[in-house]
DNA sequence: CAGCGTCATGTAACCGATTGCAGTAATATG
DNA sequence: CATATTACTGCAATCGGTTACATGACGCTG
């Protein structure tokens, strides 16, 4: 037990006088190691702290047991609760996790990726940035057979599944409602991108009108990065518009609730005015008054199935190539923000 | 360039006709390797699309260019932003960082203490848990010269430096805030644990009263564990009062603003009633009416603060025990739901 | 008792880097 | 020209496990 220097099996096969051999495959619970000389090895490690090397394993074994995830930004509600989902699973499976951000840009989600490359993760969860353009940046891992899983963000590859929700389906539920509610001018606010969350809420949306034969103006489909702050410029956007809308839909809570905040303080009435929807059920919604109607997305269960999925195939289970995509559920959860017809 | 095989030194060395020692130095710019020699290996490598196996040097090197952090939670504003400081400093730096949540559990924490161990992490970055009674489980790391660093949630230690913001501080300005806008009745609400950041708030609170000659009233602090659910409950135990408060001081906005909604929606006017002021200011003191007065709390900073001194003293700067304790700025910042002498 | 299978253990190569020490050739010095 | 110095480069041990293959002991069968 002395300062510096670390068990190893040596010391342990040593001590013991047997192999090493004897000694690494009792660790490992073998059943070909009788059961009196595992006990002996067991007790003895526990006796001189044994911890065993990971590097000296991961050389010899190639692999790592540590899986890689790489976010468009770590410090957003739902971000943040996708992680902690899959740092849930992976933890509760003996994995590490080693995150990186991207920042939303498509040139630090290369950066990410080729240090997660280089530290050899054996399984990559990823969210793309908003200005990916390109997903060749995984390929390498592809041809090694690391196996990459995209969640939410996520784009079209044949080699690599999806765990998402239904956006379009979700937009259309949220659209339908605005216009269920009596508005009949809805503006869209999304996100600056070809990313397909932000084109599949937009096809919903468009569905939608379609279905209730409402027109299509692109003059009312506002894009920004969905900030806090370009809420507050979509507001100004939205007082500027030569007929004021009587319903929004935003792609993300964040940002439709500072936009309805500097509506109010314009003297705009939600909904009476203006009703309003959101997307990700934000606690932040039920802060906002009126409380914000939004589409409750699982950000938790989320990152545990992205998780579950990739572990579960590193652990040989089915290949990834079977699944493309995997569905989760998403509602619409109606508060006062656009209940207009009480 | 074919499918599974990584290239190795051996590889480079074998095609150039050198050894590998030439190789393994030349990469690492060592100038004991002449110019020549490096040039046709840095073009061979790059040609060949050689990466080098962190296993195989960190067995050999005994260092992993990992840094871990233990957080109580990964999904709350504060805890993500902090994360996102951390990860900023330590990709920079070239380090890996792996992450894995206490859920505020201090046997959990244990639990996540042994995993990095095990993983041989570089240094330890941890917030503690709100039960975490011992920190004994840091010693393991300490015996072998690992630095630990405590950021937000510390305790006291010796060979463990510390990076804050000065709770007590922060808390006696908000106090006295409120009881400069005339509160005399102020309750306290805060997390039912001894966990530093509580107890040093709790102390600022006592300390403006004394100043001000207010009496210290023990049925006027509200222990919960600071959720948004115990916000609403707060809110009953406040109305159940035989005297009504006219100013809270909570330890967190996100309860702060739970608690609020409750007493608005059984009346309660604020500031006029009672005024609020909240502890970090989330983003959510901005969307509560009245927006809440509240205490800014650097997290992005703290966590870069505390990467960049866990990596500095990683690579050789000063070492950890000179300095004991960081002390971040914070700042009282006043909004509406405070203010009753406009 | 020879022959065989089974069970438990040992031997040694291997994973891919790092590095102390030694060796050699080229250049400088006396 | 002999020797000292410098500048590179190579040899080989090492880090701590894993695992294919070999070995030895034992009991069982015919």
């Amino acid at each position: 037990m002395d300062k510096g220097k670390d068990v190893t099996i040596y010391d342990l096969a040593e001590k013991l006088n047997i192999s090493v051999a004897t000694v690494s495959r009792a660790l490992k619970d073998d059943p070909v190691v009788s059961k009196k000389t595992k006990k002996k090895i067991f007790e003895l490690a526990e006796e001189m702290g044994y911890r065993s090397n990971n590097f000296a394993r991961n050389l010899r074994t190639q692999r790592t047991n540590t899986i890689g995830a790489i976010l468009p930004r770590l410090n957003s509600y739902f971000m943040s609760t996708v992680i902690a989902g899959i740092e849930h699973v992976a933890n509760s499976q003996g994995y590490n996790l080693i995150i990186s951000q991207s920042s939303e840009s498509g040139e630090k989600e290369q950066q990410c990726a080729r240090t997660m490359f280089n530290n050899r993760v054996d399984g990559l969860l990823v969210s793309l940035a908003y200005d990916t353009d390109t997903i060749r940046h995984f390929d390498s891992f592809l041809k090694k057979d690391i196996p990459v899983l995209f969640f939410d963000r996520c784009a079209e590859h044949d080699q690599i599944t999806s765990v998402l929700i239904d956006n379009r389906k979700a937009a259309y539920e949220a659209t339908k409602h605005l216009i269920a509610q009596g508005c009949r001018r809805i503006v869209h606010i999304t996100a600056h991108t070809s990313r397909n969350v932000y084109t599949e809420r937009l096809a919903g949306y468009r569905q939608a009108l379609e279905e209730n034969q409402l027109p299509f103006d692109g003059s009312l489909i506002i894009r920004n990065n969905l900030s806090q702050e370009a809420g507050y410029e979509a507001a100004k956007d939205i007082l500027a518009m030569p007929r004021l809308p009587d319903g929004v839909f935003v792609a993300n809570d964040n940002c439709a609730v500072s936009c309805m905040l500097a509506l109010k303080k314009q003297g705009v009435s939600i909904p009476a005015d203006m009703a309003f929807v959101g997307f990700n059920n934000d606690p932040v919604s039920m802060v906002i008054e009126p409380n914000l109607t939004t589409i409750n997305y699982p950000g938790y269960e989320m990152g545990e199935v992205a998780a579950r999925y990739l572990i579960s195939h590193l652990m040989g289970g089915a290949p990834m190539t079977a699944t493309n995509t995997v569905l989760l559920r998403s509602e619409l959860i109606i508060r006062d923000s656009s209940l207009r017809n009480p």
